[in-house]
RNA sequence: GGCGACAUAGCCAAGUGGCUAAGGCGGGGGUCUGCAAAAUCCCUAUUCCCCGGUUCGAAUCCGGGUGUCGCCUCCA
């Protein structure tokens, strides 16, 4: 079997995976900050990660899966200037932080179930973390990479030997402060915060008591923290956006490893942006599309999930409604021809080399640093092949969908709620008996008249030898 | 200014040194059908942004352009 490997960010190249223990696997993801909702450039990664742990799975590892929640809110800068996103929410919706947080919080893991998402054993909230974040920083001052300054207690990188062997950096030469000031109260412009005693918002909601006063923790201590807490002080994967990879990933390296000596991850994965309208797709530009945004146009959650898989993550994808249609369309013939071969699953056939070919072909797409749009080539070939019995086509696509995550499985059902959310099934079905009495007598243009109505339902009419069919357009 | 990516058909997108450049969507044609739809079959990039180079051989490696994007504030 071809042997699952991973583009690592800390070496850039593809890399064999082995976890530390046999057969396990311990994973963090990074979570989303709850201050809004997630947009579907957020939730690419998270489907980018489900497929990683899917092909974990696959590969017969046992997961252990933690994300976090970053419901603390944190200011834009660790200069203290900027809104904290958090705060600004808060303000805006006339809400406490705290309700703030529990509502976009559900919204995401609304979002995560119904884009079936295998959820983490742990989705943890950062705020129910502090002690662990207050031990960590006071394990990193221990042993002597911190300094107090103006209240906030700082992590000194120069103490560091290898800072920024993540993301490559070049501190000569990085322009700090090229588009903010530097808070000069850091002995080093890339220094960040481990803990604030004080912030430009009098009404923070959110202190916590601390040795170094009364507070909140820093952004980058808390995935170190939960990670190291639940995970140990030594674990396989962590994931996330690329745009982590200079600043939050680097920094949670440094605190990690200041803290326990040793070498944190073992391997790094990090997921490329969706691009829209020619630009990452951002909450700050202010044109974000949500998954209930695409509902609302009748793009399903499952047609966004597919359209994912149609990129590798390390590429950037483009969004565009013609995309999504393609998508859609895509989907539904899948969806088609597997309820056509669920009718029909009493053929039996096929050479078993030819079978352990496709599935042979599709482990080495997912397990060649998950190749999803392979798989998918994989899958369609399945499909479409004359070569083998429903049975067996049956078999592998269930197999197959183990990793895609498209709930093949549940193709029947979701034509049937779909015919029921969109029209009335019985005065559909009246319609479409009636036409068949029609045609019987060779009345076509009454027949044709009834399927007109129809069309203008959004029936789409199938006549077959089994009799009339019909589906949703 | 520094760093990092990317550029493959009408659209989306695999492939990263060697069989005919995957797959999906769209489009065209045939079969089927009362006519359609669905299904099915066939066709739809002599060529991978441009110019050089390396090589028996390059979309794939190297050099130089051009263009687009990301990071160096918080961000998936």
């Amino acid at each position: 079997m071809e042997k699952l490997k991973l583009y690592n960010t800390l070496h850039r190249k593809k890399e064999e995976f082995k976890p530390i223990e046999p057969e396990k696997v311990k994973l963090y993801t990074c979570g989303l900050t709850v201050y809004d909702y997630a947009h579907i450039g957020n939730l690419r990664t998270y489907i980018f990660e489900d497929v990683l742990k899917r092909t974990l799975q696959y590969n017969n590892y046992d997961i252990l899966h933690v994300m976090n929640i970053t419901d603390i809110g944190h200011l834009t800068s660790d200069a203290d200037e900027g809104q904290d996103k958090m705060v600004l929410s808060a303000k805006k919706e006339h809400k406490s932080v705290w309700k703030i947080a529990e509502h976009y919080t559900k919204a995401f893991e609304k979002d995560l179930k119904n884009l079936n998402i295998l959820f983490p054993d742990y989705h943890v909230k950062a705020t129910e973390e502090i002690e662990a974040m207050i031990d960590l920083i006071k394990r990193i001052e221990d042993n002597g990479y911190t300094y107090q300054s103006r209240g906030n207690v700082y992590f000194d990188i120069s103490k560091c030997e290898d800072y920024g062997k993540l993301a490559n950096l070049d501190l000569d030469n990085l322009q700090a402060g090229a588009r903010i000031e530097v808070d000069n109260a850091k002995k080093n412009p890339h220094d960040f915060v481990l803990w604030f005693t004080k912030s430009k918002f009098d009404d923070q909601e959110m202190k916590w008591d601390s040795p170094w006063g009364k507070g909140y923790p820093g952004w980058h201590i808390e995935c170190a923290a939960i990670s190291t807490k639940y995970l140990g002080d030594h674990f396989d994967i962590h994931c996330g956006g690329i745009d982590h990879i200079p600043v939050h990933h680097t920094n949670e390296i440094a605190q990690a490893e200041a803290a326990t000596g040793e070498k944190w991850v073992n391997y790094w994965l990090h997921g490329e942006f969706l691009i829209f309208k020619h630009h990452k797709m951002s909450k700050s530009r202010n044109e974000f599309l949500t998954l209930e945004t695409l509902k609302e146009k009748d793009y399903s959650p499952l047609v966004y999930r597919y359209f994912c898989l149609g990129a590798h993550y390390r590429k950037k994808l483009n969004f565009s409604y013609e995309s999504l249609d393609s998508a859609r369309e895509s989907l539904k013939r899948i969806r088609d021809k597997i309820v056509h071969i669920e009718d029909n699953l009493d053929t039996s056939f096929g050479d078993a080399q030819y079978i352990k070919k496709l599935k042979g072909d599709f482990i080495s797409q997912i397990n060649n640093d998950l190749n999803m749009p392979g798989a998918l080539a994989v899958m369609w070939e399945v499909l479409k092949t004359d070569k083998i019995g429903n049975k067996e086509k049956y078999d592998l696509l269930m197999d197959f969908d183990k990793v895609l995550g498209l709930r093949l499985e549940d193709s029947r059902r979701i034509i049937k709620q779909k015919k029921q959310e969109k029209v009335n099934t019985d005065l559909v079905e009246k319609l479409i008996k009636e036409r068949e009495e029609a045609r019987e007598k060779k009345n076509w243009s009454k027949a044709d008249e009834i399927r007109e109505k129809l069309d203008n339902l959004g029936v789409e009419v199938r006549d077959g030898a089994k009799g009339t069919e019909w589906r949703i357009k």
